[in-house]
DNA sequence: GCAAGGCGCGTACGGTGTGCGCTAACCTGA
DNA sequence: TCAGGTTAGCGCACACCGTACGCGCCTTGC
């Protein structure tokens, strides 16, 4: 006596509001976010946000066009998070520079699954929060004082060391994650499986041994401050010259 | 009357060779990188190896565990193609740094569909050439007198730039490719949407127009090493110092 | 009160990665 | 030379995937 199959209009089986309240991008959207986050990019599909939402897959396609469009709309919703500091000239430019770098791995890091398609955001997405955020860094190297021709360029080196380095720090934090264990517990674990295998690329280990017993989140923040600052002295110079 | 289902062992229908001579992981190494340069990584999939070389798509899984697996061997396949200069000092460091990290752009545009994954690559990924490539990057950057400490740093400052504009550019060279178009009639094809959407962001369009008759792969190019030589710029002032 | 349009959904199609167990060919040792 | 064990290729099947299509309900505008 299977009820489901959604006898008639009876007044008693709805409840006044159309019994499944509108579905909206916005939704969609949230409840992908908390997916990716959860579970990953692979976990990602349109049967499970489907689920998650109460509504058949089928039923987000009224709001999105495919998967790739999501994706997009989800890429830019993140982008959202970031705020750029401004700088009032030349003066503070590399502070605010640091910190929008800074802050723009951290977005990454916090949502490790959005790391490889930050690359592709580039020119092909042109979502609000996107373009903003590419706005307001190009403010901060016009305030610094690089001329128009060269701003373009000085933005997208620094974007491009940042997308690097998060991109492999991303895949490493994943790859632990899956394995149930904590940073630390998987670098240890992983060290003789790492001497056998570098055992003809000695310079392969020199790195690593040193710092043994250094945390190892602490050793990543401190390599991408390191390249940071690299960075930000070579436009530095540049902006000097 | 199908002959096809394979008749006992009669001499006549068995040439001396085992009729279906072996498949090898090398064979299979190089057939997916064929596929992958003909069609993308989302075309790769294990039927249609199988098809290219005439096998069965679960026959592969005798020499190669999974599709990660396969993954990972493509990339350190393609590895190989790299050639690392030996820098014999520090006079030829700057020069021996740019020609690495120029080929190693050069192989992630000849081969887009591998720019997401070499983020991935770094210490996932164990393989022979993966490693070979970054024992000899380590020995450039200590000939170029980076002490211990430092030369990992150094060199994952250069990589994570690469990989991270290289990811860009791939994404974008695909989508154009994609789209049937030359690189300029996409750029020519775009302005309008482009302008439109950057309307309310004046600062977006600032760089693009100056150059609008330029070679985009020319502009490419020069964004490119404009980064770089910012990079190696920072680099060298902390040799120096 | 009625027509029209938007929306959720069931079904279905053509794909995907890959586990399982069969068969036939090969290699080994006696 | 032959028996036995090991291996490689394969057909089948399963559980999933993205998404096109068309039905019927609900809401809205008149």
């Amino acid at each position: 006596m299977p009820v489901d199959p959604k006898v008639p209009g009876s007044v008693w089986t709805r409840p006044g509001r159309p019994q499944r309240e509108q579905l909206t991008r916005e939704q969609i959207v949230a409840a992908a976010i908390e997916l990716l986050d959860a579970e990953g990019v692979e976990a990602l599909s349109m049967r499970k946000l489907g689920t998650r939402l109460d509504a058949a897959a089928t039923s987000l396609y009224r709001h999105v066009a495919n998967k790739d469009e999501l994706m997009e709309l989800v890429v830019d919703d993140i982008y959202g998070e970031l705020e750029i500091p401004v700088a009032d000239g030349p003066a503070d430019w590399r502070a605010a520079a640091t910190r929008a770098a800074t802050d723009l791995r951290a977005m990454a890091l916090r949502h490790p699954w959005i790391a490889p398609e930050l690359g592709q955001a580039g020119l092909t997405h042109v979502g609000p929060n996107t373009m903003r955020v590419s706005s307001e860094l190009l403010a901060l190297f016009e305030a610094a004082g690089f001329p128009a021709q060269e701003k373009d360029r000085a933005m997208g080196t620094l974007m491009a060391y940042v997308i690097g380095i998060a991109t492999s720090e991303a895949a490493y934090l994943s790859l632990i994650a899956r394995s149930g264990r904590t940073e630390r517990e998987w670098v240890a674990d992983q060290r003789p499986r790492f001497d056998a295998a570098s055992e003809e690329h000695p310079r392969l280990r020199e790195g690593g041994s040193a710092q043994q017993d250094v945390d190892p989140e602490k050793i990543r923040d401190d390599d991408f401050a390191y390249g940071l600052d690299r960075i930000l002295d070579g436009l530095a110079a540049r902006l000097d010259a």
